[in-house]
Formats: structure tokens, sequence, C-alpha cells
DNA sequence: TGTAAAAATGTAACGGATTACATAAATTGA
DNA sequence: TCAATTTATGTAATCCGTTACATTTTTACA
């Protein structure tokens, strides 16, 4: 690889000099610019990046720990987040952390090793379990998504709480009385959110919570649909499920289909998310849309003022949710 | 951040002990070894990964062009990819590139500008637009999934016209005679081998080539689902659809249920990738599973071997495929 | 034309870890 | 105990751009 001092030779000039026609062209005279710009191509230099971001400092690069990349609407955050860091001149480092701790902390030693600059954790798990070294300024994360509990860095999240609450009350106002949900894990902050909305809508409601009606997963298509046959075991069946995410839900769907219950005539089924499938499934899945995209492009964007310096607190970006009415939820059976 | 000199100084020893001491304990005495290790912990040492990467000029980092990280199956083999990346000890930066050739370019530059020492592209598009300036040995590139004609790098693939083939085959076993073909875009690889194999099984089976009965789309939900009302339209309805990827297929298995039909009794319905959802809809979906984390493990593993001047030529990897068969396909109506 | 100011260019230090080579210390054997 | 090895450690160059500072050249104006 040709470097800078091969064009400098080439060109008759100082090395300083083709750094400064490269970047700050104004400052060489247009006849040494043409030198060496000329030699640049003649001899096909590519400034090498690691040097440049080895002697910044900055390697524009941010860490993001993904609990699961073939999760659909953890793709979509991701897209955002790309279109974000692209604009902002970052690019982004994919860790598919699997939501082990372990393998999170090894994606967040590249932070600490001058790897990266920053990084963005989806999961409500701190990855820096040693302090990072700068105690006094803000740590170089944000929190997305599902958000830890101590506010160590700014974050960006969707009011769970007020989104379950708000299907639980469409269920509801659908006349079904015994709702049952599927959860996610039990250690989830986002699975305890979206459990306190729904009981704070039965509670609305005068409907006594009923914790056999709880079925925890891990909002995969094959719990959603596993959980669908436990529920069917139950002595008093419900009428209506809110699952916590739609994968959860499209595979609740399939096991009462195969069940031989219809849905929603005999069951109404309400998802998290509204990925793309949830429109394409049959019913078509009622669901609450989180603005997935919008998540990513914030978070890092967030992320970029903190490592600029430009956040002085951690702020918490509360996102909007939209209730998307659908086939699979139906007035409750007699 | 404390460097090197920090703990040579604190350890009374100098840079290179140091170095020594970390990299190659033995060519250190055991006293000097816990001096520097003490040292090493006291002032929180992390080596600059950065400064390493320069000097040693290997970044220790692969490109990943993906068309598309919301496309389940792409997850999929970057899952593996991260696995085998992780254990070659190299981290992945993945590349949302929505199949633009510029995108692509940009990332490529990435190479050429030693951010990363290698890339491997999903797509039939060689994004090296100019030469490395290592016109000598192998382009740091495998290609994986689509694949380019040309024999330029190292490729991974499945014998995607015979897969095509077999699912037409099993289509034809089944009684149909009319068979609709559900394709991605014209100018793809891909969508070519998978017509030819189709082809194959037509002519072997003495039924004729109907091009009206292909319909091209961009391998999406709703790609699908258009494709589907636009074939309805025909006035001799094939009684079969073979989808080149099992989001189009899931959009058309919609498409037609919101028509009215009944799948598979008024007409079968195929797919190809064995996604997750496949196993979930309703029917469950008839389709080729590919193996797609091998897919990327291989890829990461190939690419590897390249960057460490293991390959002379570039091999051609050619993964097995199985048809899967579910309840979407069934006899051909009368 | 002479001098001050401005513009252009050059020199060299710097960033942090690695490593070839040089030197110092410890070990071995006679 | 001394020379010959072996082992341990230190010195300084290197990777490649950037940039502060120094120097040279050009321009402007009296």
């Amino acid at each position: 690889m040709p470097n800078i001092r091969d064009v400098a030779d080439l060109a008759g000039v100082s090395v300083a000099t083709v750094s400064r026609a490269l970047q700050q062209p104004e400052r060489v005279s247009p006849k040494t610019r043409a030198k060496v710009m000329s030699a640049v191509s003649e001899v096909g230099y590519k400034p090498n990046l690691m040097a440049v971001k080895f002697r910044s400092g900055k390697t524009h690069s941010l860490v993001v720990l993904v609990p699961t990349v073939a999760n659909v609407f953890f793709a979509r955050v991701i897209s955002g987040m790309q279109e974000a860091a692209a604009e902002s001149g970052y690019s982004l480092l994919l860790g598919n952390t699997l939501g082990n701790a372990d393998i999170e902390a090894n994606y967040a030693k590249m932070v600490q090793t001058s790897q990266a600059d920053g990084l963005i954790q989806l999961r409500a798990h701190n990855p820096f379990s040693e302090d990072t070294g700068k105690n006094d300024s803000m740590l170089p994360m944000v929190n997305a998504c599902e958000v830890l509990s101590s506010n160590i860095c700014p974050t960006v999240t969707l009011d769970n709480r007020a989104a379950a609450r708000a299907m639980t009350e469409h269920l509801l106002s659908l006349g079904h009385k015994r709702i049952a949900l599927f959860k996610g894990p039990a250690d989830s902050p986002l699975t305890q959110e979206r459990l306190a909305g729904y009981r704070d809508a039965l509670q609305a409601a005068d409907i006594p919570y009923d914790q056999s009606l709880l079925f925890a997963g891990d909002f995969t298509l094959q719990a959603g649909y596993e959980a669908a046959g436990r529920m069917l075991a139950l002595d008093s069946r419900p009428t209506a499920v809110f699952c916590e995410n739609d994968e959860t839900a499209l595979g609740a769907l399939q096991g009462f289909k195969n069940a031989g219950l219809r849905v929603p005539q005999d069951i109404s089924v309400a998802g998290f998310d509204n990925i793309d499938f949830a429109a394409y499934c049959d019913p078509p899945l009622t669901t609450i849309a989180q603005p997935a995209e919008a998540f990513g492009r914030t978070a890092v964007n967030l992320l970029v003022d903190v490592l600029e310096g430009k956040l002085t607190t951690a702020p918490k970006v509360i996102m909007p949710f939209e209730l998307i009415l659908r086939g699979s939820t139906g007035k409750a059976p007699d």
C-alpha cells in the first residue's frame, strides 16, 4: 500500500503539503495541489484510516449490543441506527450477544480498549463490569428499548406500561374478562413494565388479577406456540391473550388454530411491536406499533451527543406508540 | 487512559518489558512479571488496540455487505458469521447496503483504507470499483448466497438450480400442471438460477414454459401479496405457486386467503429459505431449507483463510439444501 | 525598491505498542 | 574464579498521518 510519503516523493513536496492538499485544499497553492492530486492518483494512494484513528484517538465506531439480530424488531432498530450513524460519520459494530453477560462484557471491552467510541445497549444490563476509567464524565453508552432502572446513561424507550394498558383496555372494551398474558422472561424489566400496564387496566376495570393467566416465554414463535398449549389446559379458558411481542403472538395464533380454535371468534390474540409479518398473518394481528427505526436513530444521535460532550445530564426519551387494530381481536364470545 | 509507559514507570521497568510481560510472559522473569502485573492492575491499564492494529497493519475486522438486515434469512446468516468470526478473533462490521452499489462501494473503501481486512458480499455485485492495489494476490473478499458469475473470489452457495428443480418436481408430482413462479428482481442471478431449475423440471415433465406465469417481486411480504393479486387476474389460473423466498410465499398465502381461496385445496404455495415463520403460518409452508448459519460460518472461515494466505485458488463451496414438506402444498384440484 | 505582512511550504514531534538490536545480568562449566 | 553462554532487560526505530512551529516565498503597499 502506498503511503503519504510515496505521494510526497513523487510530487516533489513534503508530507505536510500532501496532507494539507487533501485536508484543507485552500491552504495550498493551486499548482501544488494539482501536482499532489496527480501523484495521489498515480500511486493509487488511500490514506490509512487506522493511522488517522489512532492518532486522533477517535475511532468513529459504535458498538451495538443486540440480544439477537434474528429478531425482526431489532433488525428494524438497527436499520435506523445505521442511517443515523452514517449521517454522523460513524460506523456500527454489531454484537450478537444472545443476552449473555460475558459476551456483552467482551464487546464492552472494545470501548475500554479504544476500539470503539461508545456503546448502545438494547438490553437492561450494564455491560461495563469494571469502571471505564473516566468516572468523571458520562458513560459513553446509551440504553434503548429495554431500559436499565438505574439512570446511568441516556435512554430511549417507549411507555411500555401505558402501551400495555392501552392494549389491555382494548381487549376489555371488547367484553373480555379473562385475559391471559404471554410474557417474556421474568427478569426482563420490559416484561415487568408491560405486566404493570396490564394490571393497571384490570384494576381500573375491577377485574381481579389472576397469576394463573400469566405464561412466561422468550419472545420466540415457539414460545408462543407452547404457551398456547399450556393455556388451553386451563380449566377456565381465557377468551383473549395479550402477547408481549408479535413473534409470541404469531406462535400462539398457530397454536390455537392447531387446537381447533377460531381467532378471533373463540379467542382474541394481540401482539406488540408491529413487525411486518403481523400484517400478513391470518387473521392480521392487532398490535402495538413501536417506531423501531426512530428508536435506532435516536439512540445513535444521543450517543453521538454524549461523545461530543453535548450532554451533561442523561435524558430519557419516550417514543410514542400506536395501537393497531386488526382482525385478531374481536368481541368476547358469550 | 493510562498507557504502557505509565505502567512501565510505575513498575520501574521499560516499556519493552511491559509489552513482553503481557505478550510472552515466559520471556520475563517471574519477579518482573509480578511487578508489571500489579502495576497494570493498579493503573487500570488496557492496551490501546487501535495502536496495535495500526502498527500491525491488521484490523481483525471484516466488512459484511448485507442487502438488508431486516431479512430474516440474512439475519441467520449473520448469526453464523458472528460465531465463526469470534472464534477466529475477528469482529464484524455490518453494512446495510439496500442493494445500492454506491453504498457498497463506500463500505468496500473500508478495506482499501485499511479499516477492515476483508469483505463478505451477500449480493452478486463486485463492490470494488477500482482495483485494490494488490492485483497479484487474491481479492480479500468472499461471496456468499447470491453468487457472482465471474470467479474472482471464493464463494459459498447452494445449488439453487437443483433446489428449484426439486421443489418444482414436488409440485408436479402432486399433479399440478400450471405452476406460477413468484420471482425476485430480474437482474438477480439467484432468480435466474432458480428460474432455470423451474424450467428444467417443467421440461423434464414435458410441460410448456409459459412466461405469463412469472411474477417478479423484491422478496418482501408485500411483493408476494401483490403478486398473488396479479396472478388471480389471469384467465387460466395456476393451481400452484413456487415463491423464490419465504417472505414472498407468506405474502402470497395471505393474498390468496383474502381472495377467498383455500390453501392447499384451491392452490398450493411453496417457499424457499425455511425461515422460522414458515413453520408457524397457516398452513405451514412447504419450502427449501438452506443451512443459513453454516453459510455464514463458511463464508467467514474462507475469508480468514484468504487473509492468512492459505488459499491460492478460489474455491466454490456448495451447501446442501433440504426439501421441507408441510401443509401449504397438496394435490392439484381436479 | 524596500519592508512589512501574508501565503506557501518544510521540519519534526507526536500518538501507543511492538520488536530488532544492544547491553547488562545471571548461569554454566572448566 | 573466569570465560562462554544463556537469560533478562533496555534503547530506539517503526507503523503513517497530522499539526505546531519554523522557514521560505510571494504579495502588497509605501
